[in-house]
DNA sequence: GGGCTATTTCGCCAAATAGCGAAATAATGC
DNA sequence: GCATTATTTCGCTATTTGGCGAAATAGCCC
């Protein structure tokens, strides 16, 4: 395989972690978890202000982790890569030092 | 349970994917998931200066996804995490759209 | 169209990150 | 102890990130 895809192709995967690398974007993936939010239910959840919140759904949705809808004067967020959240409790587990068994791919 | 102690553990997994989310580290990661290398092998998969790459293993290591061990003049560097290339094989599968069973946990 | 509400974009500043090369450290062999 | 080799730490600079509040945008209702 081509060198330079497959750089492209990590540096995409880079960009999926570093999305997830920030406690507030970590928190929305999991208030999406579960179901879909509107902005203002994840403003409320993360506590920090409006374009604040709405920046760093921009870096998730960047990523492909979050999708969103707009309906009416609301838009909803929900979950494209629920995988995150199944790769979240393997950390944990692994930290905990419990044996899990990861579920189901996104895929 | 406690809201500091969940604000703390969301920050040290956030500190994991922030780990992750840089090419260089991630190719680190990919090349220790053929079995433990030694730094001078990490500068040559990843092509940036000693110095560099010597920051990133600081950073992979105190995010606990990889381990150290020195023998000789050398320092060997390992896996503490395996199933981070798990996830990332989930990720290349949700990405391409085949189904695929993410495998065990590193619990 | 005008006013209201939900959300995003912009411009700013402070702090963190990533690269480099030089200097410091550590283990080995003479 | 001194030279050599492998690696880390330090000091520097350029770039990116993350917060904010103000302004811009978009949909709805009258």
């Amino acid at each position: 395989m081509n060198a330079l895809l497959k750089d492209l192709q990590r540096q995409q995967r880079a960009d999926v972690f570093k999305a997830l690398g920030h406690p507030a974007r970590l928190q929305i993936v999991e208030t999406l978890a579960g179901g879909e939010r509107c902005v203002c239910e994840l403003v409320d959840a993360v506590g920090f202000g409006w374009s604040t919140v709405s920046r760093h759904l921009a870096v998730l949705k960047a990523a492909g982790i979050i999708d969103d809808e707009k309906r009416g004067l609301q838009v909803f967020y929900r979950l494209t890569l629920p995988c995150v959240v199944s790769f979240t409790e393997c950390l944990e587990a692994a930290r905990s030092g419990k044996q899990v068994v990861m579920r189901r791919c996104c895929g």
